[in-house]
DNA sequence: ACCTAAGTACGACGTCAGTCGTATGTTGTC
DNA sequence: GACAACATACGACTGACGTCGTACTTAGGT
């Protein structure tokens, strides 16, 4: 494999989903997006949606009970990772701290994590070229 | 207008090349790509896609000189401030402090901008609920 | 004057993401 | 046992993006 493929908007959305409750059916996972979205598609669309991701191997699926329940079977933090890190070469030409700038920029951090970002940058406080 | 449709890839590419060099021709532009890529399309592949942006109102252009010259029309500090709010949104929910964290372990800053860093966590050191 | 190099214009195509309709199977409940 | 409610399967369609081929125009050099 060269890099792994980055999930499309609507499989990150369900992905999102899947992260945040744990192993769903597709019920679960239809009415999440509808919730937080406003307005999602319909739910066979959301069905085939699961089901492309499972033959990608985005997610896995049990199908023991009726309702198949299915899961992440990417991890998060990898996958967000990856994210960021396509923005970051992209647009930032690398550049980490100008991406960070302009993401507290727009919006302030918590307090929690405005303690991790110094923790952070008290650590990288030696050697910079 | 809503709210200012995001770039797709290949426009994202142009307009970081326009707005590093400049107004450029469709030739310099093109091989600027190949440049920085590695292997990018065939030059007529760029120019439909200039005429593209011109139609979309992404770029302007000066057809006085046979070559027509192309110059970026949409900002870059709007444009990347767009695409990290989209990435912020959609994958961090909202929250900046977690996609700076990300960034910076990713890999990490250099020494400016590190203080800049610094200056902004200490801007922000005033009331956060 | 000519021909070649370089430019623009633009139609056409392949691919893929996302959407839906419809067929078909299963469950349980009265 | 029949029917309504709910599940999966999957073919098909739309639109957007990126790519290219090809036709046409315009310099420039020898």
């Amino acid at each position: 494999m060269t890099t792994d493929a980055i999930p499309t908007d609507v499989e990150l959305a369900i992905l999102g989903v899947l992260w945040k409750r744990g192993p769903s059916t597709v019920r679960d996972v239809h009415e999440a997006l509808g919730r937080e979205d406003g307005k999602s598609a319909g739910y066979t669309t959301t069905l085939k949606q699961l089901q492309v991701m499972s033959a990608k191997g985005l997610v896995s699926r049990d199908e023991s009970s009726r309702s198949h329940v299915y899961a992440a079977s990417v991890a998060e933090g990898r996958t967000k990772r990856q994210l960021v890190k396509d923005l970051l070469d992209r647009v930032f030409g690398g550049s980490s701290g100008a991406l960070a700038v302009q993401a507290l920029s727009l919006k302030p951090a918590s307090k929690e994590e405005l303690e991790d970002l110094r923790r952070l940058l008290d650590a990288d406080k030696k050697g910079e070229k």
